[in-house]
DNA sequence: GACAAAGTGGACCTTGGAAGTCTATATTAT
DNA sequence: ATAATATAGACTTCCAAGGTCCACTTTGTC
C-alpha cells in the first residue's frame, strides 16, 4: 500500500502549474528543474493528464502546458487515478469473482472496500488549489535558506 | 496503492484459526486447503506472523499453529504490518528529509499524511474476530452452493 | 523560408519486489 | 523408529516502477 511517484509528480507539475498566472504556458522543463523530477520522466506523466483532460498541452516554439481547469476544480483524486490507475485497494474489489472464486463468501473483501472509500472521500475532497506552490519546490527551498 | 496477497492469505489464515475451538493446533497444509493458498507458500507467512507473536507454532508431528492471542485482540492493522511492513503510504513519511530533499517546504505531504492516518485507525479498529470464519474459504463456498 | 524550441510517441534499460516452488534439517508425537 | 510437522533458506519467474533517450512533428520568431 503505497503511493507511487509518478503521483508525487503529477502533483507537484500540477500544484507549480496552478501557482502560475492563470493561462499562462509553462514547459516540462522548466517544471521539472523548479519542481526536482528527473529529466524527461515528466513527459510521460504529462502525456497521461492532458489526455485525461487536466491540462492543455502547446506544441511547438515557447509551447509548454497549462491546467485545463481552474485548480479548485481538480482533486487529488482525480490525478491519482489519471496517472496511475483507479484507486483500487484489491484487485478482487475490481473484478470480483473473475479474480478470486471465493468472492462470494469472502469475509475481509468489506473491510478493505471501506478503507478504500474512506481513501477515495477524502483524497476526492483535496484540490490541486490546496497545495498549490507558485515557486515550485526548489524555489520554496532556496528561499526557505535565505 | 493496493495491498498485496500475503497480507490477504495472512488474514484468511489468522481468521481461520481464529474460528476453530480455541488452542487447537492446525496444520499450514489444512489451512493452505481450506482457504485456498498455494502451496508452501503460507509457510513464509507464517514464519512472520510468529516473528511478530500473533500466532504460536508447534513444530514436530501433530504440530502446527495456533493463535497466540484472542482474536479480538489482533487487528488488521497489525497483521499488515507483522507481514508486510510499516503502514507507509510514501516514504518520504517515514524518512524525511533523508529520501527527499524537500520534505520541509513540500505542501502535498500533510495529504498523504492525513489519508495514511484514517486507514491505520480504521484498521486498527477492525480485529481478527469481526471476520473470522470456521469453515474456511472453500467450506463456505461448498456450503453456499448447497 | 529557416531555424530553434517545444510537445508526441515510443523504444529501451535496470532494478527490485511479488508470488510461488522446493528441499534439507530439526523437532516431536506415537 | 517412523511419520508428520515447522523452519530456514535457496531458487525461479514475472512484471511494474522508475528512469533515459531519440526521431518526428508542430509552431513561433526572425
Amino acid at each position: 500500500m503505497n503511493v507511487g511517484r509518478r503521483v508525487d509528480y503529477a502533483v507537484r507539475a500540477l500544484s507549480y502549474l496552478a501557482g502560475q498566472p492563470p493561462g499562462k504556458i509553462i514547459s516540462r522543463v522548466d517544471i521539472e528543474e523548479k519542481q526536482g523530477i528527473p529529466s524527461y520522466y515528466l513527459s510521460k506523466i504529462m502525456k497521461d493528464l492532458v489526455a485525461g483532460g487536466l491540462v492543455h498541452s502547446h506544441i511547438g516554439s515557447k509551447g509548454g502546458f497549462s491546467l485545463a481547469r481552474p485548480p479548485q476544480a481538480i482533486t487529488i483524486k482525480e490525478v491519482y487515478e489519471t496517472v496511475e490507475r483507479p484507486l483500487t485497494l484489491m484487485e478482487c474489489l475490481d473484478k470480483g469473482e473473475q479474480y478470486c472464486s471465493y468472492c462470494g463468501v469472502c469475509t475481509q473483501r468489506s473491510v478493505w472496500n471501506n478503507v478504500q472509500n474512506l481513501v477515495a472521500d477524502y483524497l476526492g475532497k483535496v484540490s490541486i488549489h490546496d497545495i498549490a506552490e507558485p515557486q515550485g519546490l526548489k524555489g520554496r527551498l532556496s528561499a526557505s535558506r535565505a
